[in-house]
DNA sequence: CTGAAAGCGCTTACAG
DNA sequence: CTGAAAGCGCTTACAG
């Protein structure tokens, strides 16, 4: 119940100034005197004012939002992806508004209508390609739109080389002795919203290994959700195959966690006796000692916004694709080392 | 680039009315003839014409949007739960945004600034006493807030009763023969939102399990996080410490599915050498014969959403609390019954 | 560089 | 029951 919010009026008389001045320091406009911007602003602080984006859509047609449609699944990954969108969109003064996609229905509902929390003025969809649920493959929206962690030929996209992770991961497990495992994340249930990083990492694992002559026989591969408990069941399984020392790469950090703190608690020794690769490169990953194929999520993000400010601003050329790669760290977790315990 | 978005003005013109009188239609006036309402519904029905919420904010206060924070896990109780809360607001023409919680620093963001997003009508807070991170436990918003499956003295409440619940479950498994072991979900790693609804089903149950001269020694307990695979791991914990028959409560649907998915894997017959019971009632415990304590999700959102709408149209009284009971469903799971095979 | 005015798409008294 | 008008909080030419 605090008292009303100020408005550009009460701006603009405190600071003694026309209400186009203190619209004009709000957007930024360079015709405006750095004294008479300052006034205005300090006028702002002093009130507590911020402006009010309705009136700013109703009046200007911006609304200075964007929406990312994401899915409905928390992950370290959309974490950061959402920190790295944020963190350049932000600078530019602009908010998000999050869409965890719950389902295909709610996602058509969002679109086709025309919902106050979707009249942003554009969009970022991760990892699902949403397009090709609509006729036209094309999303049944005017605001310029951009994918990250996905691709498509009709929309900007920003995406990682999930093969070439693959294959770093193989010719790095390569080099060890050992019987070589892998653990794949499995997708999701609802098949409507489909993505292939898992497929596409396995699949650039296979190849390396193969061009190593590795031998990767069928029953090497274990199949979970992305959970961590995936990860200690796959160990498991894998010790039921084979003895030590084992070789494990895990298509996903969570799950190479897993595998780490069964080994753990297995008595085996990480590093040696079992040899632990994940896939993310996520923080956490550091402090575990845990060997992974980075990507550089949080850079993938900020691009994605980028190139929808862009666009935003009204760049009309044809759709961008941005490659990033992953890089391999190579931790304790791949590495003899005594002296490095695990604690989780 | 589809054509502009009609607006009111054209409405009226095609209906041949007053502007007055299309926005009365759309705000459900009574005092508009029935007549000229069908004249001008037919109008928006051909024009495709949607109200712009940002000018119904703008002009009347009012954007008929409701935010729902909510924890950002993938579960079905959510699902349910929106599913619950969207029925009844539907109804009532109101639209929602889904605002998933992934840090506490995001949600003093939203709450502080004015993000578009976050102007909406009113608040419903699923899970998560998000008062407690701000000064005089109260959110800074002076829109109307409801708590579903939270439970807080200061605002409208809907929740279960969770010990209640979990009493149920060691009242039941107390009748048959055999250890009784259960699986706690842990909390989340975030500590600074945490709820308290496993903690209270596992005190219920060891109460009941108390009273009837049950023993439940520590080692009987097995946490996990909240993945089928724990429920997995949960078993084969259990088969080292006894040997069938087990009688299992897992704390969560969920949970459950991976001690019946485990169960089934070793060959041990669910419903006689294992039996399980979960919690929540989901759907799909139907289809695979798993008894579970049922818990009325979409009842309690749309309880929500109805005491919030009360608040939103002028309900002034003191803060309400509703609280749902759970309900025992006993289906195969924990029933010897030879014909019903489990298909995962 | 800056004011005053028109306009964005609606709602809501105010008259009739 | 229904028009016509004022107003919500802003942006943006238009003048100066």
């Amino acid at each position: 119940m605090s008292k009303k919010k100020p408005t550009i009026l009460e701006v603009a008389a405190r600071a003694g100034v026309g209400l186009g001045t203190v619209s004009r320091v709000l957007n930024n406009h360079k015709s405006v005197r750095p004294e008479t911007r300052a006034r205005v602003l300090k006028a702002m602080e002093e009130l507590g004012y911020t402006p009010n984006p309705h009136a700013r859509r109703i009046a200007g047609g911006r609304s200075y939002t964007v929406s990312v449609l994401l899915p409905f699944v928390a992950t370290e990954f959309y974490r950061r992806l959402v920190e790295g969108i944020e963190g350049v969109l932000l600078e530019k003064r602009y908010d998000l508004a999050l869409f965890p996609i719950l389902s295909q229905a709610r996602l058509r509902r969002y679109l086709e209508s025309s919902t106050l929390a979707f009249l942003t003025d554009g969009l970022i969809l991760a990892s699902y390609d949403l397009s090709e649920h609509f006729e036209g493959s094309r999303l049944p929206t005017d605001r310029p739109v951009v994918l990250v962690d996905a691709k498509n030929p009709r929309y900007d996209s920003v995406y990682l080389d999930n093969f070439l992770g693959g294959q770093l991961a193989g010719e790095y497990l390569a080099r060890f002795p050992g019987p070589i495992f892998a653990v794949k994340v499995e997708e999701e249930p609802d098949r409507a919203f489909h993505h292939t990083v898992f497929a596409e990492r396995l699949a650039g694992f296979r190849e390396a290994l193969k061009a190593a002559g590795r031998p990767f026989p069928e029953e090497h591969l274990y199949t979970t959700r992305l959970s961590q408990e995936g990860g200690r069941l796959a160990l498991r399984y894998f010790l039921e195959k084979a003895s030590p020392p084992l070789n494990v790469f895990a298509g996903a950090d969570q799950v190479a966690l897993g595998v780490l703190e069964e080994a753990e608690r297995l008595g085996l020794t990480v590093g040696k006796e079992v040899r632990v690769l994940g896939f993310d490169g996520h923080p956490f990953t550091e402090e575990v000692g845990l060997s992974t194929i980075a990507q550089p999520v949080e850079a993938m993000g900020a691009r994605a916004a980028q190139l929808l400010l862009e666009r935003m601003q009204g760049y009309a050329g044809p759709p961008r694709a941005v490659r990033f790669e992953p890089l391999l760290i190579e931790r304790a977790s791949t590495r003899t080392s005594p002296a490095v315990p695990y604690l989780p």
